[in-house]
DNA sequence: ATGATTTGTTTGGAGCGTCTAACATTCATC
DNA sequence: GATGAATGTTAGACGCTCCAAACAAATCAT
């Protein structure tokens, strides 16, 4: 059922996701330009997309994601954003970096992966008082080497 | 100086890296076995890479890294290993799976990202005692949705 | 050592994603 | 509503990676 997406489409289907915020409709121009491709590059991917029934979209006309299409396109951004969490939020990597590393990474990532990433992510971060003070820990230990350890053994052997 | 390589061409340099452990040498069929592509893709990737100075093959010969090829190699097989761990130790990802995904995500990983990414499996890792009831707490967290958060707010407060 | 098997290469061609250049449509403005 | 600017499409080409088929060399076993 699902086909398997190259990386390429699963960034155009995600890209009119993410550009449609707020507007309704999503042209030609604005992929290319945030994709960093030319037109008739979006041109030929959106013929494609549209033959699998991803996509709505009529020479000239605006782009808009069918209902397969958005959930694919839904399902790249969780894989991106987990990613970018992971590396901005978690590991500290400056975000620009973040981002892009993400973007190219998202396509990799099979569901299972995902899905423990995801949790991972709300098991470090959902703690409020905890979180900053961890990654703190984390943060000193990248820049001196040196690895707090009585604190946490001490007191997860009292749980 | 150090151009960009295609994922292909990574992959192959590091499939050199990876078959010859133990033996000193290499051969093509062993690559295609390795790497799931058929012989003749070997041959031409041999040989752009050879122009590029980057391994050591003549005709029906077997196959080396030349230093600035081993360099590479290594690089992306540090970059496969920390996402493996990571998946595999820490997120705790089927081994077969967090391979596959670490091998798609090996050629997506900046410098800095890579670094942090040792770094914190270096962190999470190496307090023997701490980490398995802390992946254990992550575990539990994983299956039952429950966030464990007064111990390691009080040990983190008291630090 | 000679033939059979395994291993490796060459050739030619396919699919995909991208581009440039030329052409078509739409939009805005007068 | 005509026309220039902005937007979009088509046509054709290229690079990359892969493959199958045909060929060539190396290796093994008798």
């Amino acid at each position: 059922m699902e086909t398997k997406h190259s990386a390429s489409m699963e960034d155009y289907l995600e890209s009119i996701l993410l550009l449609r915020e707020g507007k309704e409709a999503v042209r030609v121009s604005q992929m290319s330009k945030a994709l960093g491709v030319k037109m008739p590059s979006v041109t030929s991917a959106l013929r494609k997309l549209s033959q699998q029934g991803l996509v709505e979209h009529n020479r000239y006309g605006r782009v808009q994601l069918t209902p397969d299409g958005e959930k694919i396109a839904e399902d790249v951004f969780r894989r991106h954003e987990a990613l970018r969490r992971l590396l901005a939020e978690i590991l500290n990597v400056d975000p620009e970096i973040a981002a892009v590393d993400a973007c190219k990474m998202e396509h990799s990532v099979s569901p299972v992966t995902q899905e423990k990433l995801a949790k991972f992510i709300e098991f470090v971060l959902s703690r409020p008082k905890v979180q900053p003070e961890w990654l703190k820990l984390f943060d000193r230990y990248v820049n001196s080497g040196e690895i707090p350890q009585e604190c946490m053994m001490r007191c997860l052997r009292e749980e």
